[in-house]
This record gives C-alpha cells, sequence and structure tokens, in this order.
DNA sequence: AGGGAAATTGCCCGATCGGGACATTTCTTC
DNA sequence: GAAGAAATGTCCCGATCGGGCAATTTCCCT
C-alpha cells in the first residue's frame, strides 16, 4: 500500500487545529455535543477549539484530536 | 529529495510533546531560559511543557515547537 | 569533593479556562 | 416563512495557568 496519507496539513497555529477539527467532525457527520461527549470534555470547549482559541489545553485538544482518528506527527 | 522525514514521531499525549521538545533544545543547545525567550514566554511554561503537563496552552506549546524548528503535521 | 551551570520547585497573584446551564443566533429543510 | 437542529454567546464560579522571582536541587565537569 504505498498510497500517501489521505490527507496531511501543516499545523502551525491554534487556528489551524480548530479549523482541522471542525472539517473532519463535520465531514464524520458529529455534533459538537457528541464530540465533546466521546472527547470527555464540554461543549464550551470544542466551541473554543474550533475557534481557534490559542489558550485552550493541550491535552484535551490531543484527546479531541485523537478521537477524530487525526493523527499528529512532528517532524525535525 | 525523496529522503523521509529526517526524524519524525507520533504526537498523542502531551507527555510525547513534552519529551520531543526535551529532546530537541538539547540537541540544539539550549538552555530553558533561552528557548523561553526565544519563544516569547516563561521558564515556567518550559518546564511545565518538558515535563507533559497537560494543561499548558496550545498557542504557547505550537510557538514553542516552531521555534524549535518542529513542524506537526496532521494526518486523518 | 568542589564549583558552577542548569533545572526544578515554592510562592504570589492577576487572568482566565472550561464545565454546565440557559439564552440567542445561525443554519438547514420543507 | 416556519420549525427544528446545531452552533455560539452569556454567565457563574471553582480551579489553576503562567510570568516572575528566589530558593533549592540536580547535573556536569574538573
Amino acid at each position: 500500500m504505498s498510497t500517501p496519507a489521505p490527507e496531511e496539513r501543516l499545523i502551525g497555529t491554534a487556528a489551524d487545529v480548530g479549523h482541522l477539527v471542525r472539517e473532519v467532525r463535520v465531514q464524520q457527520g458529529l455534533t459538537q455535543p457528541e464530540l465533546a461527549a466521546a472527547s470527555g470534555t464540554g461543549v464550551r470547549f470544542i466551541v473554543d477549539l474550533e475557534r481557534g482559541k490559542p489558550t485552550v489545553r493541550l491535552g484535551l485538544t490531543l484527546r479531541v484530536l485523537w478521537m477524530l482518528g487525526i493523527r499528529l506527527r512532528a517532524e525535525d
């Protein structure tokens, strides 16, 4: 299976993260409350995250990403 | 140039992020205060980040990563 | 062992996160 | 336009982030 990553993007800002989360969530037909519940957090957090708020917490963010099936890779 | 990424890792938790930051920082011969200054934050944050504290802020984290030359890619 | 540098921790405190509830706005469908 | 679903805003409030500073601990080298 030599197919490259289905979809890959560079993540540099909280806005990048937020936009991606929203996109994938909608793509998967999930509502914000559903995603919140699935990630063990609240709607408040999801709204802020998708809005690209830079002060949201890293741990929760990573959990949401994981839940959505988004895999982060770090390259240096 | 078909060489794969020089070094690539999966990021799933705040601990993953923290360990990577420390590793790259040390590799580059930077002290925590130097990295803090370069990222426009404080030592307190760098210590917490490297410790893998899940509640550190996303925006600052991404800034530190960027500063270290670490590029995040999201794949879904 | 000793010394110096670097890292970590304790503390203070202003700022604000985020869970939850509810109101309001926006979006979608008919 | 009307209705319903989804998203966003407002508010409350306990918890705590993180900048800054000093004390303490750890690490590294001779």
